[in-house]
Order: structure tokens, then sequence, then C-alpha cells
DNA sequence: AAGAGAAATACTCGATATGAGGATTACTAC
DNA sequence: GTAGTAATCCTCATATCGAGTATTTCTCTT
């Protein structure tokens, strides 16, 4: 690294070695009453046949892009899900990895983003993959979990559940997993699909409608009970809060983390 | 955008234009009890004489490291930050900032770095830098904020400010700012600068001693009383805690962001 | 050397939030 | 109908918080 192609490359950083960028995207839903993320199953090298969070190479000159886009049109792409299905996804940033050594390739940088979309449908397959599917998280977590994601495919969908789980704490993001009305019971069930934790019914209760601006009630009901049974439920629609206060905290989080 | 070049872009992506990553970072300290951040003033265009965040582009082939090592490295660099004072310093990934035009001269992709250290020494201006020097962030964000930060050094700043704050309430981050042993009074100075908020001494103390692990105590108190009188403070070093819970809440914060 | 002022620490009290459990009531399924 | 389930509401003991006060030990000034 001498200094004459130090002083170039701060001027002109074409004179560095090349790196690639990616976006990759941890999407998350609940069917069923169970928390699945999207994987898709790589058809080309390398890892081919591993399975992978869907994601691709931002596009630079032509058609450029800015990275919440990119992740967008990757998830898009890459599944099937139509722009009528993203409209109601929120999007997010979760962080980038560039660990030199991450992709045989080359030095590759990937951008992580993190979507939450209502109980959405099944993928079709993209250009680049043989398959893609929702798959419960359960399963990828489990101690002797089968599929070994591609890359550090795992960390980041590691890092992205705990994103997620952090954020049901402090912000209304619950609400981007249900439909644009919703019951307190079908709010609860998302809270206890993503934490995998069961809440207080009736704390839980209490809790979503003292927090200000978190819900507003429609005035309307359900049509019908619960299938087993039960009253009809309220329904109500998200507030305007961008953050709850107080917060709903997680039960466990084994006190604190040390 | 035609399917062969986006197959060979797959495969390989050096087919598409080229990308450089850079990192930048946000670094914080507190010098006479004011919070204070890292800037450097540029020599070179675009934006010469512009101030603007320390960062730089990160090795790729020759001498390849990790966002973190680049991050620690361009600190050290533009700034003669020397590895024994790196040593106390924390550092975490802020977020990445992509938007096409961000830099006139390519596309460029940023991933954004958070510093914080204790009472840190004045830098000296390194490679690419005319000057460096710690600058109080009330004078930047005041409503007629006279320097200009270049690119969008100036979002990334207000991005890691934010992330400060709210890292106070939720992880013993405030330690990172003070010596090896401190007080409870200087931990409280730390929050009321990041904050810009006044704090009741008596209930932090009381919270701060009450929260598991965030503090320990040494037995010592300090040498002699406050400069302006009052008796001698107890020392405590950081427990070993990584998240605070319960929290200590901002008092402010609008209620809540709606 | 004494007195004034400041600050570290501790304590009190009312308001609020939380966890656990119970009570009531309206549904579904059989 | 009857049993079982679940939505909603309520109660109560405990924990936490904001605000104010008290005590004590310093430094600084005169």
């Amino acid at each position: 690294m001498g200094s004459e192609q130090d002083f170039l490359a701060a001027y002109d950083p074409r004179h560095y070695d090349p790196v690639a960028v990616t976006v990759d995207v941890v999407a998350l839903t609940i069917r069923d009453g169970v928390l699945n993320a999207l994987l898709i199953q790589r058809g080309q090298p390398p890892y081919a046949g591993h399975w992978a969070l869907p994601g691709g190479f931002v596009r630079a000159a032509d058609g450029e892009e800015d990275l919440p886009d990119a992740a967008a049109r990757e998830l898009a792409e890459e599944t099937g899900l139509t722009a009528g299905l993203l409209g109601r996804v929120h999007l997010e940033q979760l962080g980038t990895y560039g660990k030199p050594d991450r992709d045989p390739r080359m030095r590759i940088i990937s951008v992580a983003h993190l979507a939450f979309g209502p109980e959405l449908p099944d993928p079709q397959a993209g250009s680049d993959a043989a398959q893609a599917g929702w798959t419960p998280v359960a399963q990828l977590q489990a101690p002797g979990a089968t599929r070994k994601l591609a890359f550090d495919h795992a960390r980041i969908l590691a890092d992205g559940l705990e994103r997620a789980r952090a954020k049901l704490e402090y912000t209304p993001l619950a609400t981007a997993f249900t439909g644009e009305e919703f019951t307190i019971p079908e709010l609860r069930a998302v809270y206890e699909s993503v934490w995998d934790e069961e809440l207080h019914a009736g704390n839980f209760h209490r809790k979503v409608l003292s927090v200000p601006g978190f819900v507003e009630s429609t005035g309307e009901t359900t049509e019908r009970g619960g299938r087993r049974g039960g009253p009809r439920a309220k329904l109500y629609r998200a507030g305007d809060a961008r953050l709850l206060h107080p917060a709903i905290l997680r039960p466990s989080r084994e006190d604190d983390v040390r």
C-alpha cells in the first residue's frame, strides 16, 4: 500500500481492488400462528443447493437504486411477491456484513434488510433460485437444525430475529404482521409467535389499550367468535404512535443479558 | 439490463459497474462536560475545505480487513489516535448509506460506525485531512449552524447521536465515556451531556445502584470533594450487565414520538 | 478559624405500572 | 341444552418513578 496508490485511491476509488455490494433480506411473516422466514434454494454456485436468504447485487451505474429499493426489488424478483403485496410490507435496514471471506468469489459486502408483512402467500422461485418458500424459524434455530444456510446467512437471520423481537417491545411493529384491522388477541398472537412465549391475556389487553397511540378502536367487532368459542372481539387499527411508552417488555429475557 | 448480463452478474459480480465502499466514523467523547464529535477538514475535492466525518475506503484485495477494523484504522489514521487510546474505545456499526448521488465521484456506499471514548486528546490531522478536531455537537445541531458537513454526513451524525442517546437508556454504554473508575455524579454528567438534559441527582443515584450489574463498588472514594464543595464520592467500575433493566429513560422525549 | 454554599447520599410520599389471579359473559362445538 | 373456551374487566400486592426534603461532608471565602 504505497502512498502514491493511497493518494490516487483517495481521489479516485477505482484504483482500489473491486468490491461488490449485495442486499440480502430477512423477510418474516406469521403463518398458522408460527413465525416463518423466507428462504430460497440456490440454483448456482457457490453453495448451489443450499438454502439462503433472498438477495442479490445492487445495481450501480445502470438503473441506479437506493439500498431499500434494491432490497424491495430482490424480494419481489426472487419470490414473485408483487408490488401490491409489498405495499403493506415494512422494510428496514438491519446491518452490513463484510468479513473478507464471507463469499468465496470475491470481496462482497452485504447490506442486510429486515422485512415484515401480514400473512404473505407462497412465493414463486425467481431467476436465481431453484425453490423459494416460507420456513418456520423454529426449524432453523433448533439445536439440531438440518438446513445449514449458505454464507453467513444463519448469523444474519439470527440478528434479524433478535432485532424483530426487540422492536416489538418499543415500537408498534407488531401491527405490520396483522391485517389492516385486528383484534387484541390477534395482536397478542403476533407477540407470542415472534417471542415464542405465552403472554397473560388480561394484562396484555390492559397494556395495549393503555399505551397512548398504539391502537385505536374501529367501533366494530368481529362477525363471529373464535373458532373454539368465546365472545366476539373488538376490532382495532394501528394508532399514530411510532414508539411505545412504556414499552411492552418480554417476560423472560433471563432477567438481564450479562 | 439484459438477462444475459444479469446472468453473468449473478455468477460473477465484476460484470456490474463498479461500486466503492467506505467506512465513516461518528466518534463521540465528552470534553469539559460537553459532548463533542470528531470532524476533519477535507483537503481534497470533492468538498475540499468542508468539514466531514473521518473515514475512507475499505481495503479490499491487499490487506483485506473487516469493516470494524477499517473503521478503527481510519479513526487512527486520520486523527493520530494511537492503539493504546483506541483500546478503551467502544466501536459499533451504525448503518449503511447508499443513495446513488451521495458522492459526486461515483457510486459510493458508506458503512457508518459509531465510536465512544473517555475524554480523548486532540487529534493530529492525518493524510487526507487539512485539520482535525473535536467540535461540540451543540454547535453543529444548532438551528443556524455554520459548519455544513460534506456529503450526507450531517444526516449520519444525527443518526449517530440518536443512536447514542437511545443506547444510554438500555445499555451500560455510558461507562465507555468515563475512566475505568468513576463516581455516580460523573456517570450522571455523561447522561446529562449526551442527552442535554438535567437529571434529578437523588433519583439517578438510586436508579443506577438498583439496576443489577450496571456498576460495582470499588470500596474506595475520591481523594477530594468536588471542586465546588461537597463530600467525597464513592468510586465504582462498570459491572457485568450488557443490558440495563429496567432501563434508564430520558425524561423529556416529548412523551412519545408520534 | 468560622461561616456560607455546594454537592453526595439517603429517605419519604403520592402516582403509576406490572404480574398474578379471579369474575363475568358471550360465543362455538357437540 | 351443556360444556368448554376465550374476550374483557377487575382486584390486589409489589415494584418503580418523579419530586421534594434531610443530613452530612466537603471547598471556598472572609
